[in-house]
DNA sequence: CATCTTACCTTGGTCAGACCAGAATACATA
DNA sequence: TATGTATTCTGGTCTGACCAAGGTAAGATG
């Protein structure tokens, strides 16, 4: 009637639009045709050569840079990378969003990244390690009384802890994990003030914990970190039953 | 010149075009105004309230859906979900489709995630996750002649005891590492008929893991565990030093 | 009046072609 | 040769359109 119909509808293989371009891509990436630092061809002649639009085409890449695989930089091309952790943080943190209750679980997680971590840093850990722990050693004591730099030199410790371990994955997981407990537990330290004697166990543990680790005891250092970790949980649940927690939602 | 320019560009706030809108229904989906089952209106009102084109619009629910947020059905709607872990498979199928250099790495993570998961079976494991565990170690001594089937028995044994910690994000976490490493090392226990001690040592290890777990005593089930993955990597490096490994990729 | 049909509207899926702005590069000039 | 400018990419975005199938409500039927 009105018009044009001659064109228009499928074109060649596979699925319909997105799915096969974006299977398409999928496919070079993992196979390895284009790997990293490679840079795509043009939008519109990649486009063309798959036989979808440019819009089609844009949804495709946007996915893939929401995995990490590629990214497009303005006006210079769309380049193919190494999957950025971040991709993992971005996924937790919709994973958990609402789901508070989770945070209990998703703790577990994170002890049991630390544990090993902590074990892996008391046999991997190096000089420089050491001092960025004593660092962070530091800032604890030094930020005991102030709940947001305390909650900050506590999670700065930590990482230091997984990061000593040298492990790539541990690093990555324990930092998505880190994200969403900081999300989800924002004012939990703020029952410091409660209990007194939380503060010399805050100090005390973390250095025992350091010194497994210059120790070059795994066994000793995980011990160890476990029982912080029990010791917080208890204090924690003191808090929560002894009293009615205050609690701020934004 | 030209012509027009009164309209296009910076309706309003925030970025520009996808970055904004990303970053607005981001805001949305953490904050809790839409809720998993929620169904967003029409992408071109959608657009529209935004400020920006339909392409624009679909590319940000597009990223969305990759991350498993929402999903996109065809001539119905847009639904908000609850995010899929599948979509941590996608990531790391990516993250380390290359790098094979990376499993030990991985493996670390694995091993981390097991033990705690140990751990909390030995408290949480119910009557149904002994069977299980039971089921699967029978599986494991019928099938220890059999490459392909004793992996997988393997695996299966694992992950009965994931399970029985009953940690939803050890579960999905140790899930998405399994498919790493099953991908990576397919043919890793073909080295079995190389040492005949290690199929005494399959099969004792794993029961004793059952026990401990059935003994309700974490802090052992978690030494066994880490000795079964210390003589597996043991056994691993003593066939790759002492034989020129036959190797096979699909 | 209840049920079944059917036409219409909605909604995602896709396309085509256009314009902008800044990065890359080629080219002309000093 | 060095430098500055013009041209060409290239991504970022918009507009307006068509298609096909799901939903729904009006109309036909028993």
């Amino acid at each position: 009637m009105t018009a044009d119909l001659e064109i228009t509808r499928l074109r060649e293989s596979g699925g319909k639009g997105f799915e096969k371009v974006f299977a398409f891509l999928r496919e070079r990436l993992l196979a390895g045709s284009l790997r990293p630092g490679d840079r795509l061809i043009p939008e519109r002649d990649l486009a063309a050569q798959l036989g979808v639009s440019r819009p089609i085409l844009r949804e495709a890449l946007r996915a893939l840079t929401v995995l990490g695989v590629v990214e497009i930089r303005d006006r210079v091309g769309t380049i193919v990378r190494r999957p950025d952790p971040s991709v993992l943080n971005d996924f937790f943190t919709f994973a958990f969003a609402q789901q508070s209750d989770v945070v209990d679980d998703v703790m577990q997680a994170r002890i049991a990244i630390e544990c090993q971590a902590v074990r892996l840093a008391a046999e991997r850990a190096t000089v420089s390690d050491f001092e960025r722990l004593q660092q962070a050693l530091a800032r604890i004591v030094d930020t005991i009384d102030d709940p947001d730099g305390g909650s900050a030199a506590d999670f700065d410790f930590h990482r230091a802890v997984v990061n000593a371990g040298k492990s790539e994955t541990l690093i990555v997981l324990h930092n998505s994990l880190s994200g969403i407990l900081m999300r989800s537990h924002r004012g939990r330290r703020e029952l410091l003030q409660v209990f007194d004697s939380m503060k010399t166990y805050l100090i005390e543990d973390h250095r025992r914990i350091f010194d497994a680790i210059v120790g070059r005891d795994p066994e000793h250092a995980e011990r160890v970190l476990r029982e912080h970790f029990a010791i917080g949980d208890d204090f924690r649940r003191r808090a929560a039953i002894g009293e009615s927690d205050a609690r701020s939602a934004s």
